[in-house]
DNA sequence: CAATAGCCCTGGTGGC
DNA sequence: TGCCACCAGGGCTATT
């Protein structure tokens, strides 16, 4: 499941590969996954123009072409995004190629198909509502402690609800949810309401401290993950909880825990993140 | 307005 | 061994 982590080291992978390179054609195998406009349009909106930029916002990944249109990638659950040479292109599930100048292959896969792609013309990102609608990054500098404690303060959603709401903060996933509440010991269930000032500066340093690792890890790879060459990441043997039901919590050796918390499978130590609060 | 339930989608898993 | 219900979950939409 891509999360900003994911979403940035991929963007740093495309990077490398992508810039002021040509798309000279577009193989489009499920044309369901591209969004806006439809695919003849979109072809034609990015077939000839080269890449000026990679850029990410949250779990977007934006393709900034030299005509000014953007190309949008969102890899939701299961999403993959890599440059490949045609002889290593061998993906079961690839749904759109971009070819290149240089015959490398920029591929879409995606297995569960629920990601979505999109091509923008300038000012047109009001037509993804998500995009236009994301809270500030962890590590960036609109995420402050007092943005944090500021919009806790107004929420009465689960903690764990509240991380994964994109308006508030943008880029956690249900990993680095999860993550960041059990290292600032804190119970998902909790509302932000409800947190104290010293609370709030844990949750804080604890979001920025997960993502940092996620990144500096290059990503957490379960299952489909893979970062724009097509490697693995190595978060997943650094993770507190996620993942870990039935297992030692490294801080206390008792047996982590998993419940649903909005819907959402939820991990966490019953004994280090008590719903009282301290 | 806000919280939540349902939905999309396919492959892996666990139970029988 | 084979079958099948169920789960994974990001984010949008409908509902309460």
């Amino acid at each position: 499941m891509p999360e900003m982590p994911e979403v940035e080291i991929i963007r740093r992978g495309l990077k490398r590969h992508l810039l002021e390179k040509q798309i000279v054609n577009i193989e489009v195998f499920l044309p369901r996954l591209i969004k806006w406009p439809e695919a003849d349009a979109f072809k034609s909106m990015v077939i000839g123009r080269r890449i000026t930029a990679a850029n990410r916002r949250g779990k977007y990944l934006l393709l900034e072409l030299d005509n000014g249109n953007t190309l949008v990638f969102h890899l939701r659950m299961t999403g993959r995004l890599l440059c490949v040479s045609p002889k290593d292109e061998q993906d079961a599930y690839r749904k759109i190629i971009f070819h290149l100048d240089d015959g490398e292959l920029l591929v879409y896969a995606d297995t569960r198909t629920l990601g979505t792609v999109y091509a923008l013309k300038p000012g047109e990102t009001w037509r993804i509502s998500g995009l236009n609608n994301l809270g500030p990054e962890p590590l960036s500098e609109a995420f402050t402690e007092i943005y944090l404690e500021k919009i806790l303060k107004k929420s009465s959603a689960k903690l764990k609800s509240f991380l994964l709401n994109q308006k508030y903060i943008s880029g956690l996933g249900n990993i680095y949810a999860d993550e960041a509440l059990a290292l600032a010991k804190i119970h998902p269930q909790r509302t932000g309401a409800g947190l104290t000032k010293l609370e709030i500066a844990r949750l804080y340093q604890a979001i920025n401290e997960v993502i940092a690792a996620g990144i500096a890890d290059g990503g957490t790879t379960f299952r489909d993950y893979r970062n724009g060459e097509g490697g693995r990441g190595h978060h997943q043997e650094h993770l507190y909880v996620y993942g870990r039901n039935g297992k030692a919590c490294l801080s206390c050796g008792a047996p982590i825990v998993k419940i649903e918390v909005g819907g959402r499978g939820t991990h966490f130590c019953p004994v280090c993140q008590l719903l009282e609060g301290k």
